[in-house]
DNA sequence: TTAAAAAGTTATAGTTATCTAATATATTTA
DNA sequence: TAAATATATTAGATAACTATAACTTTTTAA
Protein backbone atom coordinates (compact mmCIF):
# COMPACT_ATOMS: atom_id res chain seq x y z
CA UNK A 1 0.00 0.00 0.00
CA UNK A 2 0.80 3.42 -0.36
CA UNK A 3 1.85 6.04 2.33
CA UNK A 4 -0.51 8.76 3.15
CA UNK A 5 1.97 11.22 1.39
CA UNK A 6 1.89 9.19 -1.79
CA UNK A 7 -1.95 9.22 -1.82
CA UNK A 8 -2.45 13.06 -1.25
CA UNK A 9 0.18 13.48 -4.14
CA UNK A 10 -1.20 10.92 -6.89
CA UNK A 11 -4.99 12.84 -5.68
CA UNK A 12 -4.15 16.37 -6.22
CA UNK A 13 -2.04 15.13 -9.37
CA UNK A 14 -4.82 13.93 -10.88
CA UNK A 15 -7.57 16.87 -10.08
CA UNK A 16 -5.05 19.33 -10.97
CA UNK A 17 -5.06 17.44 -14.26
CA UNK A 18 -8.36 17.49 -14.85
CA UNK A 19 -7.86 21.17 -15.17
CA UNK A 20 -4.87 22.07 -17.33
CA UNK A 21 -4.03 17.83 -18.70
CA UNK A 22 0.20 18.51 -17.08
CA UNK A 23 0.68 19.71 -13.90
CA UNK A 24 2.83 22.01 -13.08
CA UNK A 25 5.79 21.11 -9.60
CA UNK A 26 4.59 24.73 -8.49
CA UNK A 27 1.14 24.28 -8.89
CA UNK A 28 1.33 21.08 -6.74
CA UNK A 29 3.41 22.70 -4.42
CA UNK A 30 0.84 24.96 -3.96
CA UNK A 31 -1.95 22.59 -3.78
CA UNK A 32 -0.03 20.35 -0.93
CA UNK A 33 1.41 23.33 0.94
CA UNK A 34 4.42 22.16 1.14
CA UNK A 35 7.93 23.95 -0.97
CA UNK A 36 9.04 23.32 -4.91
CA UNK A 37 11.90 21.38 -3.74
CA UNK A 38 9.74 19.27 -1.80
CA UNK A 39 7.54 18.35 -4.67
CA UNK A 40 10.42 18.03 -6.56
CA UNK A 41 12.26 15.12 -5.07
CA UNK A 42 8.68 13.36 -4.09
CA UNK A 43 7.76 13.51 -8.12
CA UNK A 44 11.21 11.55 -8.87
CA UNK A 45 10.35 9.40 -6.24
CA UNK A 46 6.50 8.65 -8.18
CA UNK A 47 8.18 8.84 -11.35
CA UNK A 48 10.53 5.97 -10.07
CA UNK A 49 7.50 3.89 -8.96
CA UNK A 50 6.25 4.47 -12.59
CA UNK A 51 3.09 5.90 -10.91
CA UNK A 52 3.94 9.43 -12.80
CA UNK A 53 5.73 10.63 -16.19
CA UNK A 54 8.31 13.39 -15.82
CA UNK A 55 11.06 14.46 -17.32
CA UNK A 56 12.85 17.81 -15.53
CA UNK A 57 11.22 21.19 -16.57
CA UNK A 58 8.22 19.74 -17.86
CA UNK A 59 4.73 18.86 -16.88
CA UNK A 60 3.84 15.67 -14.34
CA UNK A 61 1.93 13.34 -15.91
CA UNK A 62 0.00 10.21 -14.03
CA UNK A 63 1.22 7.18 -15.72
CA UNK A 64 -1.55 4.30 -16.04
CA UNK A 65 -1.01 2.99 -12.54
CA UNK A 66 -0.85 6.14 -10.46
CA UNK A 67 -4.18 7.04 -12.83
CA UNK A 68 -6.13 3.81 -11.40
CA UNK A 69 -4.63 4.83 -8.00
CA UNK A 70 -5.84 7.87 -8.09
CA UNK A 71 -9.35 6.66 -9.51
CA UNK A 72 -9.49 4.36 -6.27
CA UNK A 73 -9.22 7.11 -4.08
CA UNK A 74 -11.55 9.04 -5.51
CA UNK A 75 -13.76 6.83 -5.38
CA UNK A 76 -12.85 6.38 -1.64
CA UNK A 77 -13.32 9.83 -0.76
CA UNK A 78 -16.56 10.19 -2.95
CA UNK A 79 -18.28 7.21 -1.66
CA UNK A 80 -17.43 8.76 1.75
CA UNK A 81 -18.64 11.54 1.40
CA UNK A 82 -22.01 10.35 -0.01
CA UNK A 83 -22.47 8.02 3.19
CA UNK A 84 -21.64 10.59 5.64
CA UNK A 85 -25.08 12.80 3.95
CA UNK A 86 -27.27 10.06 3.36
CA UNK A 87 -26.51 7.26 6.25
CA UNK A 88 -25.32 9.40 8.75
CA UNK A 89 -27.51 12.88 8.14
CA UNK A 90 -24.55 15.24 8.01
CA UNK A 91 -24.66 18.20 5.72
CA UNK A 92 -22.74 18.72 2.63
CA UNK A 93 -21.19 21.44 3.72
CA UNK A 94 -19.16 19.51 6.65
CA UNK A 95 -18.77 15.99 4.89
CA UNK A 96 -15.79 16.69 2.74
CA UNK A 97 -12.79 17.24 6.04
CA UNK A 98 -13.61 13.59 7.12
CA UNK A 99 -13.84 12.08 3.64
CA UNK A 100 -10.06 13.48 3.71
CA UNK A 101 -9.74 11.25 6.36
CA UNK A 102 -11.71 7.83 5.18
CA UNK A 103 -10.30 7.95 2.11
CA UNK A 104 -7.34 6.65 2.95
CA UNK A 105 -9.12 3.74 4.89
CA UNK A 106 -7.72 0.44 3.07
CA UNK A 107 -10.77 -2.41 3.29
CA UNK A 108 -12.26 -3.17 -0.02
CA UNK A 109 -15.03 -4.80 2.50
CA UNK A 110 -15.46 -1.24 3.60
CA UNK A 111 -16.09 1.00 0.91
CA UNK A 112 -18.01 -2.31 -1.36
CA UNK A 113 -19.96 -2.24 1.74
CA UNK A 114 -20.53 1.38 1.62
CA UNK A 115 -21.48 1.35 -1.87
CA UNK A 116 -23.90 -1.38 -2.00
CA UNK A 117 -25.32 0.16 1.00
CA UNK A 118 -26.07 3.27 -1.18
CA UNK A 119 -27.33 1.43 -4.30
CA UNK A 120 -24.04 1.67 -6.34
CA UNK A 121 -24.43 5.70 -6.45
CA UNK A 122 -23.01 7.70 -9.74
CA UNK A 123 -22.36 10.77 -7.86
CA UNK A 124 -21.56 12.19 -4.62
CA UNK A 125 -23.33 14.92 -2.40
CA UNK A 126 -21.77 17.50 -4.45
CA UNK A 127 -22.64 16.18 -8.07
CA UNK A 128 -19.50 14.88 -8.71
CA UNK A 129 -19.08 11.49 -10.29
CA UNK A 130 -18.55 8.63 -8.40
CA UNK A 131 -15.63 6.46 -10.08
CA UNK A 132 -16.91 2.41 -10.05
CA UNK A 133 -15.18 -0.32 -9.00
CA UNK A 134 -13.11 -0.75 -12.24
CA UNK A 135 -12.13 3.16 -11.69
CA UNK A 136 -14.49 3.86 -14.77
CA UNK A 137 -16.05 7.51 -14.43
CA UNK A 138 -19.56 8.28 -15.70
CA UNK A 139 -19.55 12.24 -15.97
CA UNK A 140 -22.61 13.99 -18.06
CA UNK A 141 -22.27 16.99 -20.41
CA UNK A 142 -21.99 20.17 -17.76
CA UNK A 143 -21.31 23.69 -18.45
CA UNK A 144 -20.67 26.39 -15.91
CA UNK A 145 -23.87 28.61 -14.58
CA UNK A 146 -21.83 31.65 -15.59
CA UNK A 147 -21.71 30.77 -19.21
CA UNK A 148 -25.65 30.49 -19.44
CA UNK A 149 -27.28 32.81 -21.72
CA UNK A 150 -30.20 35.60 -20.25
CA UNK A 151 -33.34 33.35 -19.76
CA UNK A 152 -31.77 30.21 -20.06
CA UNK A 153 -33.13 27.49 -17.89
CA UNK A 154 -31.08 24.76 -16.49
CA UNK A 155 -30.49 21.72 -13.98
CA UNK A 156 -27.61 22.20 -11.03
CA UNK A 157 -25.78 18.87 -11.80
CA UNK A 158 -22.77 20.02 -9.73
CA UNK A 159 -20.64 21.73 -7.64
CA UNK A 160 -17.08 22.40 -8.49
CA UNK A 161 -16.02 23.49 -5.03
CA UNK A 162 -16.25 20.87 -1.33
CA UNK A 163 -15.44 23.59 1.06
CA UNK A 164 -17.13 24.30 3.92
CA UNK A 165 -17.18 28.55 3.02
CA UNK A 166 -18.96 28.06 -0.60
CA UNK A 167 -21.41 25.42 0.46
CA UNK A 168 -22.32 27.57 3.42
CA UNK A 169 -23.29 30.23 1.35
CA UNK A 170 -24.83 27.82 -1.08
CA UNK A 171 -27.27 26.74 1.73
CA UNK A 172 -28.20 30.55 2.71
CA UNK A 173 -29.26 31.49 -0.83
CA UNK A 174 -30.93 27.99 -0.75
CA UNK A 175 -29.58 26.54 -3.66
CA UNK A 176 -29.28 22.60 -3.95
CA UNK A 177 -27.91 19.81 -6.26
CA UNK A 178 -30.64 18.91 -8.68
CA UNK A 179 -33.05 22.60 -8.63
CA UNK A 180 -34.26 24.18 -11.90
CA UNK A 181 -33.26 27.51 -12.48
CA UNK A 182 -33.55 30.44 -15.05
CA UNK A 183 -31.09 32.63 -15.78
CA UNK A 184 -33.23 35.94 -15.12
CA UNK A 185 -30.38 39.07 -16.06
CA UNK A 186 -26.54 39.02 -16.11
CA UNK A 187 -24.61 42.02 -15.50
CA UNK A 188 -21.61 42.61 -17.89
CA UNK A 189 -19.72 44.77 -14.98
CA UNK A 190 -18.85 41.81 -12.66
CA UNK A 191 -20.37 39.06 -14.10
CA UNK A 192 -23.25 38.45 -11.16
CA UNK A 193 -26.68 37.28 -12.29
CA UNK A 194 -29.83 36.62 -11.12
CA UNK A 195 -31.22 33.62 -10.70
CA UNK A 196 -35.19 32.44 -10.42
CA UNK A 197 -35.95 28.93 -9.12
CA UNK A 198 -39.20 26.89 -9.14
CA UNK A 199 -40.77 28.88 -6.42
CA UNK A 200 -39.84 32.17 -8.58
CA UNK A 201 -37.66 33.24 -5.97
CA UNK A 202 -35.12 35.70 -6.99
CA UNK A 203 -31.93 35.23 -6.19
CA UNK A 204 -28.01 37.42 -7.21
CA UNK A 205 -25.26 35.14 -7.58
CA UNK A 206 -21.66 36.84 -7.56
CA UNK A 207 -19.08 35.61 -10.67
CA UNK A 208 -17.27 33.53 -8.44
CA UNK A 209 -20.04 31.75 -7.23
CA UNK A 210 -21.58 30.92 -10.48
CA UNK A 211 -18.91 29.88 -12.43
CA UNK A 212 -18.46 27.24 -9.43
CA UNK A 213 -21.61 26.13 -10.06
CA UNK A 214 -22.05 22.99 -12.89
CA UNK A 215 -25.58 22.82 -14.83
CA UNK A 216 -26.79 20.36 -17.66
CA UNK A 217 -29.64 22.04 -20.34
CA UNK B 1 -2.98 16.56 17.44
CA UNK B 2 -1.00 13.23 18.15
CA UNK B 3 0.63 11.25 15.17
CA UNK B 4 -0.48 8.13 13.76
CA UNK B 5 1.90 6.56 16.34
CA UNK B 6 2.04 8.06 19.07
CA UNK B 7 -1.75 7.59 19.54
CA UNK B 8 -1.03 3.93 18.88
CA UNK B 9 1.43 3.70 22.02
CA UNK B 10 -0.89 5.68 23.91
CA UNK B 11 -3.24 2.57 23.25
CA UNK B 12 -1.15 0.05 23.95
CA UNK B 13 0.45 1.13 26.74
CA UNK B 14 -3.53 1.84 28.87
CA UNK B 15 -4.57 -1.78 27.56
CA UNK B 16 -1.68 -3.22 28.53
CA UNK B 17 -1.84 -1.50 31.94
CA UNK B 18 -5.73 -2.50 32.44
CA UNK B 19 -3.87 -6.36 32.98
CA UNK B 20 -0.97 -5.48 34.94
CA UNK B 21 -0.85 -1.51 36.33
CA UNK B 22 2.56 -0.88 35.01
CA UNK B 23 3.83 -1.64 31.53
CA UNK B 24 7.26 -2.77 30.88
CA UNK B 25 9.26 -1.62 27.88
CA UNK B 26 9.53 -4.90 26.31
CA UNK B 27 5.53 -5.83 26.56
CA UNK B 28 5.12 -2.61 24.84
CA UNK B 29 7.84 -3.70 21.95
CA UNK B 30 6.00 -6.94 21.54
CA UNK B 31 2.86 -5.56 21.22
CA UNK B 32 3.56 -2.84 18.74
CA UNK B 33 5.98 -5.05 16.64
CA UNK B 34 8.88 -2.72 17.57
CA UNK B 35 12.38 -2.94 18.83
CA UNK B 36 13.78 -2.35 22.47
CA UNK B 37 15.42 1.12 21.59
CA UNK B 38 12.62 2.57 19.66
CA UNK B 39 10.12 2.11 22.07
CA UNK B 40 12.46 3.33 24.41
CA UNK B 41 13.23 6.55 22.77
CA UNK B 42 9.41 7.23 22.02
CA UNK B 43 8.76 6.90 26.17
CA UNK B 44 11.60 9.62 26.92
CA UNK B 45 9.42 11.33 24.15
CA UNK B 46 5.85 10.83 25.41
CA UNK B 47 7.68 11.65 29.11
CA UNK B 48 8.64 15.00 28.17
CA UNK B 49 4.79 15.51 26.62
CA UNK B 50 3.58 14.60 29.91
CA UNK B 51 2.05 11.65 28.53
CA UNK B 52 3.51 8.96 30.69
CA UNK B 53 5.47 8.78 33.80
CA UNK B 54 8.74 7.34 33.12
CA UNK B 55 12.24 6.54 35.09
CA UNK B 56 14.55 4.32 33.46
CA UNK B 57 14.21 0.78 34.70
CA UNK B 58 10.94 1.37 35.71
CA UNK B 59 7.54 0.44 34.39
CA UNK B 60 5.47 3.25 32.10
CA UNK B 61 2.27 4.34 33.54
CA UNK B 62 -0.08 6.66 31.65
CA UNK B 63 -0.29 10.17 32.81
CA UNK B 64 -3.77 12.16 33.41
CA UNK B 65 -3.38 13.60 30.03
CA UNK B 66 -2.41 10.46 28.11
CA UNK B 67 -5.12 8.19 29.74
CA UNK B 68 -7.47 10.72 28.97
CA UNK B 69 -6.49 10.46 24.85
CA UNK B 70 -6.38 6.26 25.21
CA UNK B 71 -9.94 6.81 26.73
CA UNK B 72 -10.84 9.29 23.80
CA UNK B 73 -9.21 6.38 20.79
CA UNK B 74 -10.88 3.72 22.42
CA UNK B 75 -14.11 4.90 22.27
CA UNK B 76 -13.30 5.99 18.79
CA UNK B 77 -12.54 2.34 18.11
CA UNK B 78 -15.55 1.03 19.93
CA UNK B 79 -17.88 3.10 18.22
CA UNK B 80 -16.95 2.79 15.29
CA UNK B 81 -16.70 -1.35 15.59
CA UNK B 82 -20.33 -1.26 16.57
CA UNK B 83 -21.42 0.84 13.83
CA UNK B 84 -19.77 -1.60 11.43
CA UNK B 85 -21.84 -4.13 12.68
CA UNK B 86 -25.17 -2.96 13.54
CA UNK B 87 -25.29 -0.20 10.98
CA UNK B 88 -22.89 -1.44 8.31
CA UNK B 89 -24.10 -4.96 8.54
CA UNK B 90 -20.03 -6.43 8.92
CA UNK B 91 -19.71 -9.15 11.03
CA UNK B 92 -18.04 -8.84 14.33
CA UNK B 93 -15.17 -10.95 12.96
CA UNK B 94 -14.26 -8.47 10.04
CA UNK B 95 -14.52 -4.77 12.18
CA UNK B 96 -11.57 -5.07 14.07
CA UNK B 97 -8.96 -4.15 11.54
CA UNK B 98 -11.06 -1.53 9.85
CA UNK B 99 -11.76 0.00 13.70
CA UNK B 100 -8.21 0.53 13.76
CA UNK B 101 -8.13 2.53 11.15
CA UNK B 102 -11.57 4.51 11.85
CA UNK B 103 -10.11 5.16 15.56
CA UNK B 104 -7.52 7.80 14.08
CA UNK B 105 -9.69 9.71 12.49
CA UNK B 106 -10.26 13.54 13.73
CA UNK B 107 -13.33 14.19 13.90
CA UNK B 108 -15.73 14.76 16.42
CA UNK B 109 -18.96 15.74 14.90
CA UNK B 110 -18.52 12.14 12.72
CA UNK B 111 -18.32 10.11 16.42
CA UNK B 112 -20.72 12.07 18.52
CA UNK B 113 -23.27 11.29 15.67
CA UNK B 114 -22.42 7.90 15.14
CA UNK B 115 -22.88 7.64 18.87
CA UNK B 116 -26.08 9.26 18.46
CA UNK B 117 -27.13 7.30 15.72
CA UNK B 118 -26.32 3.90 17.97
CA UNK B 119 -28.51 5.82 20.79
CA UNK B 120 -25.39 6.34 23.36
CA UNK B 121 -24.19 2.28 23.26
CA UNK B 122 -22.33 0.95 26.29
CA UNK B 123 -20.61 -1.86 25.20
CA UNK B 124 -18.81 -2.85 21.57
CA UNK B 125 -19.58 -5.57 19.62
CA UNK B 126 -17.64 -7.78 21.59
CA UNK B 127 -19.29 -6.74 25.19
CA UNK B 128 -16.19 -4.10 25.86
CA UNK B 129 -17.41 -0.94 27.57
CA UNK B 130 -17.38 1.94 25.60
CA UNK B 131 -16.04 5.07 27.28
CA UNK B 132 -18.80 8.09 27.48
CA UNK B 133 -18.01 11.07 25.76
CA UNK B 134 -16.08 12.44 29.14
CA UNK B 135 -13.77 9.27 29.04
CA UNK B 136 -16.02 7.32 31.74
CA UNK B 137 -16.18 3.69 31.59
CA UNK B 138 -18.73 1.47 32.75
CA UNK B 139 -17.77 -1.79 33.53
CA UNK B 140 -19.46 -4.70 35.00
CA UNK B 141 -17.88 -7.25 37.43
CA UNK B 142 -16.87 -10.12 34.96
CA UNK B 143 -14.68 -13.15 35.71
CA UNK B 144 -13.37 -15.56 33.17
CA UNK B 145 -15.61 -18.55 31.78
CA UNK B 146 -12.29 -20.78 32.82
CA UNK B 147 -13.07 -19.76 36.39
CA UNK B 148 -16.15 -20.89 36.21
CA UNK B 149 -16.87 -24.04 38.66
CA UNK B 150 -18.94 -27.16 36.94
CA UNK B 151 -22.67 -26.83 37.02
CA UNK B 152 -22.91 -23.08 37.18
CA UNK B 153 -24.41 -20.96 34.92
CA UNK B 154 -23.79 -17.50 33.27
CA UNK B 155 -23.93 -15.62 30.77
CA UNK B 156 -21.50 -14.71 28.07
CA UNK B 157 -20.82 -10.69 28.47
CA UNK B 158 -17.70 -10.27 26.33
CA UNK B 159 -14.62 -11.84 24.37
CA UNK B 160 -11.08 -10.82 25.76
CA UNK B 161 -9.75 -10.77 21.43
CA UNK B 162 -10.50 -8.80 18.73
CA UNK B 163 -8.44 -11.23 16.33
CA UNK B 164 -10.82 -12.63 12.95
CA UNK B 165 -9.41 -16.19 13.72
CA UNK B 166 -10.64 -16.04 17.38
CA UNK B 167 -13.96 -14.92 16.26
CA UNK B 168 -14.22 -17.08 13.67
CA UNK B 169 -13.51 -19.81 15.78
CA UNK B 170 -16.55 -18.66 18.14
CA UNK B 171 -18.86 -18.49 15.36
CA UNK B 172 -18.15 -21.57 14.70
CA UNK B 173 -18.89 -22.87 17.81
CA UNK B 174 -22.12 -20.87 17.58
CA UNK B 175 -21.04 -18.47 20.55
CA UNK B 176 -22.16 -14.83 20.94
CA UNK B 177 -22.37 -12.05 23.42
CA UNK B 178 -25.54 -12.68 25.58
CA UNK B 179 -25.74 -16.30 25.48
CA UNK B 180 -26.65 -18.13 28.71
CA UNK B 181 -24.54 -21.19 29.62
CA UNK B 182 -23.62 -24.03 31.71
CA UNK B 183 -20.53 -24.98 32.69
CA UNK B 184 -20.98 -29.07 32.06
CA UNK B 185 -17.74 -30.88 32.48
CA UNK B 186 -14.20 -29.54 33.24
CA UNK B 187 -11.31 -31.38 32.47
CA UNK B 188 -8.96 -31.27 35.01
CA UNK B 189 -6.13 -32.24 32.54
CA UNK B 190 -6.10 -29.71 30.22
CA UNK B 191 -8.70 -26.97 31.36
CA UNK B 192 -10.93 -27.81 28.68
CA UNK B 193 -14.39 -27.77 29.13
CA UNK B 194 -18.05 -28.98 28.00
CA UNK B 195 -20.76 -26.18 28.15
CA UNK B 196 -24.36 -26.63 27.52
CA UNK B 197 -26.55 -23.60 25.78
CA UNK B 198 -30.07 -22.81 26.36
CA UNK B 199 -31.32 -25.27 23.36
CA UNK B 200 -29.04 -28.26 24.89
CA UNK B 201 -26.35 -28.11 22.55
CA UNK B 202 -22.96 -29.28 23.97
CA UNK B 203 -19.83 -27.81 23.06
CA UNK B 204 -16.18 -28.29 23.98
CA UNK B 205 -14.09 -25.40 24.49
CA UNK B 206 -10.08 -25.41 24.72
CA UNK B 207 -8.75 -23.41 27.74
CA UNK B 208 -7.05 -21.15 25.63
CA UNK B 209 -10.80 -20.42 24.38
CA UNK B 210 -12.45 -20.31 27.71
CA UNK B 211 -9.81 -18.23 29.21
CA UNK B 212 -10.50 -14.90 26.63
CA UNK B 213 -14.95 -15.28 26.92
CA UNK B 214 -16.10 -12.74 29.85
CA UNK B 215 -19.05 -13.82 32.08
CA UNK B 216 -21.51 -12.68 34.39
CA UNK B 217 -22.73 -15.01 36.84
C1' DT C 1 17.34 40.18 -27.81
C1' DT C 2 18.81 40.54 -23.53
C1' DA C 3 17.53 41.61 -18.74
C1' DA C 4 14.21 40.51 -15.32
C1' DA C 5 10.99 37.41 -13.46
C1' DA C 6 9.20 32.95 -12.82
C1' DA C 7 9.78 28.21 -12.35
C1' DG C 8 12.57 24.32 -11.37
C1' DT C 9 16.69 21.88 -9.46
C1' DT C 10 20.52 20.64 -6.37
C1' DA C 11 22.82 20.55 -2.10
C1' DT C 12 22.37 20.31 2.51
C1' DA C 13 19.94 19.89 6.83
C1' DG C 14 16.20 18.86 10.36
C1' DT C 15 12.43 15.76 12.33
C1' DT C 16 10.14 11.46 13.15
C1' DA C 17 10.20 6.76 13.63
C1' DT C 18 12.63 3.01 12.95
C1' DC C 19 16.80 -0.23 13.10
C1' DT C 20 21.44 -2.88 14.73
C1' DA C 21 25.28 -3.27 17.75
C1' DA C 22 27.27 -2.42 22.00
C1' DT C 23 26.76 -1.60 26.79
C1' DA C 24 24.55 -1.29 31.31
C1' DT C 25 21.33 -2.66 34.93
C1' DA C 26 18.23 -5.85 37.26
C1' DT C 27 16.64 -10.37 38.29
C1' DT C 28 17.03 -15.21 38.72
C1' DT C 29 19.28 -19.28 39.89
C1' DA C 30 22.99 -22.45 40.88
C1' DT D 1 26.35 -14.23 46.36
C1' DA D 2 28.34 -14.57 41.99
C1' DA D 3 27.32 -16.12 37.40
C1' DA D 4 23.87 -16.42 34.01
C1' DT D 5 19.91 -14.54 32.03
C1' DA D 6 16.61 -11.14 31.03
C1' DT D 7 15.63 -6.47 30.45
C1' DA D 8 16.76 -1.73 29.40
C1' DT D 9 19.72 2.02 27.59
C1' DT D 10 22.96 4.44 24.58
C1' DA D 11 25.23 5.28 20.27
C1' DG D 12 25.05 5.56 15.64
C1' DA D 13 22.53 4.69 11.05
C1' DT D 14 18.77 4.82 7.83
C1' DA D 15 14.37 5.99 5.33
C1' DA D 16 10.57 9.15 4.57
C1' DC D 17 9.21 13.76 4.25
C1' DT D 18 10.01 18.24 4.97
C1' DA D 19 12.77 22.75 4.88
C1' DT D 20 16.23 26.80 3.43
C1' DA D 21 19.80 28.56 0.50
C1' DA D 22 22.07 28.72 -3.72
C1' DC D 23 22.04 27.87 -8.44
C1' DT D 24 19.99 26.81 -13.25
C1' DT D 25 16.68 26.88 -16.85
C1' DT D 26 12.72 28.76 -19.06
C1' DT D 27 9.54 32.39 -20.00
C1' DT D 28 8.19 37.13 -20.32
C1' DA D 29 8.65 41.71 -21.45
C1' DA D 30 11.20 46.10 -21.94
Amino acid sequence: MRSLTEENYIKSIYSLSLETGEVYVSELAKKLSVKLPTVNSMIKKLAAKKLVAYAPYQGIKLAEKGKKEALSIIRKHRLAELFLVKVMGLGWEEVHDIAEQLEHVDSERFYNRIDELLGYPKADPHGEPIPDVNGKVTSENRISLSQVAEGVSAKISAVGNDEKSFLDHLNSKGLQIGDSITVKKKELFDGSMTIINKSKKETMLSHQVAERIWVEI
